[in-house]
RNA sequence: GCCGCUGUGGUGAAAUCGGCAGACACACGGGACUUAAAAUCCCGAGGUAGCAAUACCGUACGGGUUCAAGUCCCGUCAGCGGCACCA
């Protein structure tokens, strides 16, 4: 017998699937379609690491398995190729981000072939090809002419290292997420995204969607809905502030109010702000301070006094201090608050720290000590028509008089914000809209697009926070599409999450020049029906795609409210010192090294067999071994197996039994226990010490989706007919899965005492009177009372005796 | 601080509904083959005591429910992830 050589089968096989478009879909549309769906990387120059294989593979088997079952299967791969860090490469390096990135996607495209992944190449996509690009660009005029992209001056995160705007969700604890740089507030005008306009459709949608728990609930938590009421305070001068209350209820215990730095009434009230000086130097102080800094100096509350005016408590008709403090944000809510320091813990430590009174008006703890927050058992006192009412009656209550009253309304406020959309740099989708100065913003010409990204002579961002796209004159000045007048052009780009906001869609229809997709491809094949991805995209890309997805349906693009049917996610591949691999803890794994040293198969077996799917799992080097193992044994099953279609040396139930187990674990992630399964029963088929060739192509098939070329080599070489891959998937006979006799063991109160086998249909009278006639258990029981008889069917008999 | 998840041998982990804890592997020990090693094959193994049959203990810790708890309930501790002055 031939050792398996790896190497040389693996290129033979991978040579075929190339030429002969073994895994491309059809656009048969009569056929039932499956679409999984992997995040397509960022062809970084790093390459790939064994993380990206543990994703792919797992919704490879999946794909695999289901064209086996007879669908039409769309899994497919691309590239997200815009991105700051091939920037920054071309930067250093002199050399045209385009070229870096041709390079990088071969190398990425190279080593993806190497794991024999099933992927459609034929529609193969990268986010930086202009005919991709364009559709980004269309995608973006219809929100603007929706409303929904638009410009606005603001105070946004700066990365100071990356001289470039970040969305909210890019920086993470104060820092840059991509880079760790400092983020300081700088007030730009920016194109903004109106993904709040989607807020609550993003939360009740996910009703519609199987995405896992966790999923679901970092969403709703960035959405943050919060429901309470706009409470209007009239102020000494003359005019009214107005603030958000999640507990109206606790209005009669307003005993200040607080307003954000940034709120525009300071400049409204400086005629009658005795202290102005004092407010003004408080305001710079806060917009010097970074995010960062906020962050970290969140312990001790600050502010200053807002003297010459006060507000007037609409229900006490008593007035009440207003402070400026950066404890209240201007960016939710309405940048102002009424301070309840008896029952709100930050409120709370402000009056002590600035020696304000504290009033208590639910009832149930010691506002002397501590805030009061209970709304589950705190009773209203102090608080006139509210007094004896739960705190649930009392919001309800109180809204209903502002509301009479002409004093406040209902709302709902989210945290979510509108999406930050413009960056200052090269190497992303040029924003199509010119400025004229007649027309104001006008949109390039559908017609016009692509709008191509300019020849530059350097990509380095500017220090004054322009793109370098602003440095093109030639590329700048163009005629308004409208008047004709001398014009310029937009040159902030787009965020890298553009691209792959609507990638899937692409993937439906690639080729099609007249339309982002054919409205036929996308009834046929959105949603996706098995999206797999990292954790980390969830607040971010998930979210986006979801927004655009909505968007598009309500313009008639797309056939479905939601993108992605089901969305489930991998654990973390850690380095062998259990730490996150990087290459500065010099414990990252390349899997070019592993698919060298035991091929591709073997690598794709230990990634599903590495432990549970979802969680995080450390690198084993020496675990592999054990997979290789299993594949070379499988493989010397050519030199047992003897003719025949039948089962041989009773081993009938276990081939039911493994089939079952590995069809239902494949669609539940549990690919570990369907490798088990699968060992399991080559152990037991060595045991027996002989295989029938129908046996064999019944095991050859269920390792299929985990072994491909090993699968396909022995198949051949076996002289099966056809290839693997275009078999049908075994099915199993669920009666078959049950044996006829089956141990049960017999218990006395719980502990073993005896081991029987009786046959599996055997009823509950007979199986005690059996398990009460061996000789242990009729010892132990004579002359007891026998208190309880519990049989568990093809499990166990209990009794339980009294004395 | 809030929300979510997790805690099982030397290691990675299994264990539909509450029903034999540790499947399947790795590492380890012993043996076979070999001049030798690698590879391969066979055997062993949760802990304690015992030559052994066997007994007792055992799923982070403390309680509870149950004939029966890794699984359910209450409390505690530890770790991981997310959010974090969002009124």
């Amino acid at each position: 017998m031939m050792k398996y050589d790896f190497a040389q089968v693996e290129k033979k096989w991978q040579d075929i699937w190339e030429r002969d478009n073994t895994f491309a879909a059809t656009d048969d549309y009569t056929k039932p379609k499956f679409y999984p769906l992997v995040e397509f990387p960022y062809p970084s120059g790093q390459g790939l690491h064994v993380g990206h294989p543990r994703s792919y593979t797992a919704l490879d088997i999946v794909a695999r398995k289901r064209r086996m079952q007879g669908y039409n299967v769309l899994y497919t791969m691309g590239w997200d190729a815009f991105g700051l860090p091939t920037e920054n490469f071309a930067i250093k390096n002199h050399i045209h981000p385009e070229i870096v990135t041709k390079n990088n996607v071969a190398n990425f495209k190279h080593q993806l072939k190497s794991l024999g992944l099933s992927f459609d190449w034929t529609r193969e996509i990268n986010t930086t090809d202009p005919d991709y690009y364009r559709w980004t660009q269309w995608i973006f005029l219809q929100l603007f002419k929706h409303g929904l992209a638009y410009k606005k001056e603001m105070s946004v995160n700066w990365c100071t290292s990356c001289k470039c705007v970040l969305a909210n969700e890019e920086v993470v604890n104060g820092v840059c997420e991509r880079c760790g740089g400092e983020v300081v507030h700088k007030v730009k005008n920016q194109w903004m995204l109106g993904i709040t306009q989607y807020a609550q459709r993003l939360i009740d949608d996910l009703d519609s969607v199987d995405y896992i728990e966790r999923v679901k609930t970092s969403q709703i938590n960035w959405i943050g809905r919060s429901t309470g009421a706009e409470i209007d305070f009239a102020t000494t001068a003359g005019d009214v502030l107005t603030v958000f209350s999640t507990r109206p209820d606790t209005l009669y215990g307003a005993t200040y109010m607080v307003i954000a730095p940034e709120h525009p009434y300071v400049e409204k009230w400086a005629g009658q702000i005795t202290n102005l000086e004092e407010v003004h130097a408080y305001q710079q102080e806060a917009a010097r301070k970074s995010d960062f800094e906020r962050a970290e100096m969140n312990k001790e509350k600050t502010g200053v006094r807002i003297a010459g005016v006060n507000g007037i408590n609409p229900v006490t008709g008593g007035e009440i201090p207003i402070f400026i403090s950066d404890y209240v944000l201007m960016t939710y809510g309405t940048g102002a608050i009424m301070a309840v320091p008896g029952h709100d813990e930050r409120d709370w430590e402000f009056a002590k720290k600035f020696d304000l009174p504290i009033i208590e008006v639910v009832a149930g703890g010691n506002v002397a000590e501590a805030a009061f927050t209970d709304c589950d058992t705190g009773i209203l006192v102090n608080s006139g028509i509210l007094n004896g009412l739960s705190v649930e009656e009392a919001k309800q209550k109180m809204i209903q008089w502002l509301a009479e009253n002409g004093k406040g309304r209902e709302k709902v406020n989210y945290k979510l914000r509108d999406w930050v959309f413009s960056r200052q740099r090269y190497w992303g989708e040029p924003i199509p809209i010119i400025h004229c100065p007649h027309c104001g913003m006008v949109a390039v010409p559908e017609e016009q697009l692509p709008l191509r990204l300019p020849e530059v002579e350097s990509y380095e961002p500017t220090d004054n926070g322009e793109s370098p796209l602003a440095a093109i004159e030639d590329w700048v000045n163009t005629p308004c599409p409208v008047c004709g007048a001398p014009a310029k052009r937009e040159t902030d780009t787009m965020p890298q999450w553009a691209g792959s906001s609507w990638y899937y869609l692409r993937y439906c229809d690639p080729h099609n020049n007249k339309e982002l997709a054919s409205k036929e491809a996308l009834d046929y094949w959105a949603p996706v029906d098995w999206y797999n991805g990292g954790m980390e995209h969830t607040t971010l890309h998930l979210l986006y795609s979801r927004f655009w997805h909505k968007f598009l349906y309500d313009i008639g693009v797309v056939s479905t409210p939601e993108p992605y049917a089901k969305r489930t996610s991998h654990g973390m591949i850690l380095g062998e010192n259990g730490e996150k691999m990087s290459k500065s803890r010099g414990n990252v794994v390349n899997p070019d090294d592993i698919v060298k040293e035991y091929g591709a198969d073997t690598l794709r077996l230990y990634e599903m067999f590495i432990g549970d799917f979802e969680k995080s799992a450390t690198w084993n080097a020496s675990a592999i071994k054990g997979c290789k193992r299993f594949l070379d044994r499988l493989w010397n099953l050519m030199e047992i197996a003897a003719e025949g279609e039948g089962y041989s040396a009773g081993l009938e139930s276990s081939f039911h039994k493994t089939v079952k187990k590995v069809t239902e674990d494949i669609e539940a992630m549990k690919f570990n226990t369907a490798i088990a399964a699968m060992m399991t029963l080559l152990n037991e088929i060595y045991d027996a010490g002989s295989i029938t060739t129908g046996e064999f192509k019944t095991l050859l098939l269920l390792a299929n989706p985990f072994a491909p070329h090993l699968t396909e080599e022995v198949w051949e070489q076996m002289g099966f007919a056809g290839q693997i891959s275009g078999q049908t998937w075994p099915g199993y006979d669920p009666a078959k899965c049950v044996d006829s006799t089956v141990e049960i063991v017999v218990q006395i109160a719980g502990k073993i005492k005896a081991r029987l086998q009786v046959p599996a249909d055997i009823a509950a009278p007979e199986a005690i009177a059996l398990a009460k006639a061996d000789p242990a258990v009729a010892e132990l029981i004579a002359g007891k009372q026998i208190v309880k008889e519990i049989y568990v069917p093809g499990k166990l008999v209990n009794i339980v005796c009294k004395g």
